[in-house]
DNA sequence: GCTTGAATTGAACGGATGTTCAGATAGGCT
DNA sequence: AGCCTATCTGAACATCCGTTCAATTCAAGC
């Protein structure tokens, strides 16, 4: 016995991808095993390797997936003009973008470890780029003086956190409704790097 | 052979949850073995069944250690009698000690899914604890009218991803100092939550 | 209806896994 | 000096791992 009735490349190969998309965040990269990315998609292990060369690889694809997709999205959004608005628009963009991907956010902050050197290194620039975009929202906003922000780098990472956070806690059930938790988060990320009305500036 | 010179449980049990603690942060929990550890602290595998009962016990003894540090050192700490104060200083305590023991956050983040049932509940108590505690500092600065926030829980919860997010790049020869990272960082959580001088309060 | 090739099986490979345990040894106690 | 026990070794257990490959089967093109 063998090819099942029904069966192409262009079928299996994405439910190879989206069953070790989802045991890896389940159970993690290294807790997975091929037998098991198989089982879920129904397949004998061997019949993987015509989908990947690698159990690595297979991991890289799907970090490099994800970050294609985000990169591409955010490059279609549309962009306000006012820093403000480009920085409360980008607020909300993560956070819409992200909490419909957890298991892929999920990956790409832990599985890195797992990638070769190489590979890890192709990921990163990826990710310096997208930290780029709001690095360079928060420099205009400076520019401009409507933000007070020490170091646009540091802020830069400090807001991401922040805003990927929401990954870990967010329930679709939950007491907060999706446009809920953005209007929030991005409110207090407009606080956090607006200039304050000038007053006594003294640190706390 | 057996028994080595100079040999003590003292010695080797601190040893092994050591080791153990580097290899799961560097490779992952799944991705050490018994024998991985053992050869770090210089003995065969079977040795370190002495000192734990298996290796899912290892890993809930670290982070159930990690999490004991946290609470009793923020208990420690001195705390200032009005919100904005004690919430300067949450923040700077919360770097300061997480930047202090990377290779534990990093586990207490990413191992919890390789905790049982009953051991993840635990440290899921602990951890609420500890939120709470920043919690209680933002529910007091709202009493007063100095803190503006929406929802205090959602609010603990983005500035603790915020703050921690800073071990994932904060390198100790980097370009800031300890120091200086505490004090953006402080001053930014200020800012998230502090009540503006009223304006026009439309949101952007 | 036959042929060809893509899709898959199932067995096999060497090696690693967590854990157990009888036996060996060194250090402290008497 | 000699014993005792805490400490550790080294081998063994069954089971799993990622990966390869000849053999097999199905679907499509002629």
């Amino acid at each position: 016995m063998a090819r099942k009735t029904g069966s192409h490349s262009e079928i299996t190969g994405p439910r190879v991808r989206a069953a070790a998309l989802m045991l890896f965040a389940r159970d993690g990269y290294a807790a997975v095993s091929m037998r098991q990315i198989a089982a879920e998609v129904g397949v004998q292990a061997g019949a993987l390797y015509l989908y990947t060369p690698d159990k690595q690889t297979l991991l890289f694809d799907l970090l490099k997936g994800h970050m294609d997709e985000l990169l591409s999205a955010w490059g279609a959004e549309p962009r306000p003009t006012d820093p403000e608005q480009q920085l409360d628009a980008f607020a909300r963009f993560h956070i819409r973008f992200h909490l419909m991907r957890r298991d892929a956010v999920f990956i790409s902050y832990m599985e890195l470890r797992n990638l070769t050197p190489e590979n890890f290194a192709r990921l990163e620039k990826m990710r310096r780029q997208y930290e780029d975009a709001l690095e360079a929202i928060l420099k205009a906003g400076q520019v401009s003086k409507i933000f007070d922000v020490v170091d646009t780098k540091l802020t830069t990472l400090a807001l991401i956190s922040m805003l990927t956070g929401v990954t870990t806690w967010y329930r679709q059930d939950g007491r907060l409704s999706l446009s809920r938790v953005e209007e929030i988060y991005a409110d207090m990320v407009g606080k956090a790097v607006r200039r304050v009305a000038k007053e006594k500036s003294a640190a706390v």
